[in-house]
DNA sequence: AAAAATTAATTAAACGTTTGTTTAATTCAA
DNA sequence: TTGAATTAAACAAACGTTTAATTAATTTTT
């Protein structure tokens, strides 16, 4: 791995748990065990590397859910299982990157960032707002409120999973349990989800 | 408003729009109209600040929902009808102080203080699980999993709310659109998680 | 009630660190 | 031999905090 990568996957765990303002370029150096200058001599700034870190995970994320949009071999509701299943893959897997855009997204600073960031996580999220309308259009979903649903299903993966400690007392578990770790909170995840998804959206004379 | 009380507002705006560390001391003491020295003179020092801050605030949270939860009168779904409502009033009438709180929680820093938090946050949420579990018991509801039913509830307020640029976005509103003086936008959330709640709640046969 | 003594509040200035960044010299690779 | 990569050192600016002096308020003494 190269220097610039190293710099880049340092900063994404630093700024991911110690925020932006909370990681000093020196930290972010030590932890990639390179010198200082060299943040500054391959991205310019502290700043700059924050656009290149956002930049270069964005590209990760690129039309994840756009395929399946135009699938016509899976039901609306086969599509939200597998939206609401990959998006909790995702942050499960990497909560850092996931947290920092949401602080970022929360602070009244850099502005352009936090249009760029808004504009890379609309971008999944449209695609399955339209899943759900095709389900309404094609009358097997209720007339819901399209884009609180879409909200509603984001915002209880990315709530659960905002701090280790409050979802640890909220589930009422003891020190020694790893929320991102623990499969078992996974599928208890997915499995509340899609129930609450399909009662919400499922016509009552099924 | 003696100083003591400037030092605290200008702390809560500043901290919820830039966040700790990107809230300077002279920044607070500039917004509050006192000397930076006050700072220290009053609380000790910058962090003891924010966990005076806390702690302030935290007193006007103290069990709102406790008295709701032995209420006889009402049927658990109107009470869980005036816990969304409750919440999502609080979260609208002061989002400063809440985007405080989670970007707090995000972060791997004062565990001592996000362990306060956490407790906060807790106390009014373990009373509306038992709302919902007095459903459950009374047969009035599903057998759902009370924690993540919670967990929608907060996280479709919180989500929404967690960022104007992104709230915008979200509901394809343009830069006039102002999510926080929006009434349309409360009731439209109010409506639309009561609904949510329902479906997902009440039982078929009903 | 007035004066004196004591405590509290407030200030400007300075403290030592740490911050992000730059420089200038040096090493490395092509 | 030229240009890129890397380094240690230095830079000015900003940081949180402390100091020492002054003003304001309160209490005690006369």
């Amino acid at each position: 791995m190269d220097k610039k990568e190293l710099i880049l996957s340092a900063a994404m765990k630093l700024f991911g748990i110690k925020g932006f303002e909370g990681t000093s370029v020196r930290d972010i150096a030590a932890e990639a065990g390179v010198n200082p200058a060299m943040i500054s001599y391959y991205f310019g700034s502290k700043e700059k590397l924050l656009e290149s870190l956002v930049e270069y995970k964005a590209a990760y994320m690129k039309g994840v859910f756009a395929e399946l949009v135009d699938n016509k071999s899976l039901k609306p509701i086969e599509k939200l299982d597998i939206v609401i299943d990959r998006y909790i893959n995702r942050i499960f897997e990497g909560p850092q990157f996931h947290h920092l855009l949401s602080r970022e997204l929360s602070l009244e600073r850099r502005y352009q960032m936090k249009d760029a960031i808004a504009e890379i996580l609309l971008r999944n999220i449209s695609s399955a707002k339209r899943i759900i309308q095709q389900g309404i259009d094609s009358g097997e979903f209720r007339e819901v409120d399209t884009e609180l649903t879409m909200t509603s299903i984001l915002g209880t993966i990315t709530y659960l999973l905002s701090s280790e400690i409050m979802c640890r007392k909220m589930l009422q578990k003891g020190k020694e349990f790893n929320p991102y770790q623990s499969k078992k909170l996974r599928e208890r995840l997915s499995d509340h989800l899609k129930k609450m998804i399909r009662a919400h959206l499922e016509l009552k004379d099924n």
